[in-house]
DNA sequence: GCCTTGTTGTTGAAATATCAACAGAGTTGA
DNA sequence: TCAACTCTGTTGATATTTCAACAACAAGGC
């Protein structure tokens, strides 16, 4: 099982729903046991299930564990940072047309502030400069 | 999750991986034919394996198409706009431990601008006081 | 006209994901 | 001590997903 060199690997190894769902735990937890796994899943299935599921992340390296005294805790094996920018270059890219700026837009309305595109392009002026008089 | 309004998702119905494959081609391209679909699928299937998943997005409503001469063109049902606000929030929530803010500060980060959340404070306050002086 | 190409409709097989059951080891507390 | 409890290791059954094959029909080029 242990193959040394493993040419081109895709970034996201396709993964399935439960997959997904409990990488997404994770990554929101940073660490969890099989227990606080399993409450938070939707439709939880029972502990085996959820184990299997673990068992198959493993395999594809996607998280490991650490002991805690009788049992384990998972935990994502990537990079927090890598992972979440690869995520929100997903969604906009996907959802923005590739466009970080609208991607902003969203999100600062989403965070109850109003404010339009030039708006954005104003804020990024006022960065640029306040960075280039030496921050 | 300060959300005052957190919906249920009415539907998201756990796409498999396939599915979300199509789903995302939809969403970025607005609208596809099967062959375009297909050329844009990572480890392309047949053309039958793809109006498979197509007829099991339809089944399931996520999708509709409409005919353009001898062809179906295929496309999201549900508006775009909400969406891609359900996608941003996901990604918040997953990653960004729910502070649109960070996820803003990544975003202009990975747009080549350099931000610290101070900053993001301050764009806000310039945007409020810009917003209440009557724009 | 006639052939080639590209499309949809339908079916079912193969691959994979999902789930649960059971055995065994370790921990805990009375 | 020891019994109850919780956890892991492993296996295999079931459900779903993924995929391809084939037939039928329409369009376009020669």
């Amino acid at each position: 099982m242990s193959s040394p060199v493993m040419t081109d690997k895709p970034e996201t190894p396709a993964l399935s729903r439960r997959e997904r769902q409990v990488m997404d735990i994770l990554h929101r937890r940073a660490e969890a046991t099989v227990a606080e796994i399993m409450a938070e899943l939707p439709d939880p299935p029972t502990y085996s299930a959820v184990r299997s599921v673990l068992r198959i992340l493993g395999e594809k390296e996607l998280i490991r564990y650490k002991e805690d005294g009788p049992r384990y805790i998972y935990f994502p094996t990537r990079d927090t940072e890598s992972t979440r920018d690869d995520a929100l270059a997903h969604v906009v890219r996907t959802y923005f047309a590739g466009s970080p700026e609208q991607a902003v837009t969203a999100l600062l309305r989403m965070s109850d502030v109003d404010m339009n595109d030039d708006d954005v392009e104003r804020l990024r002026e006022t960065i640029r400069r306040a960075r280039q008089s030496g921050r």
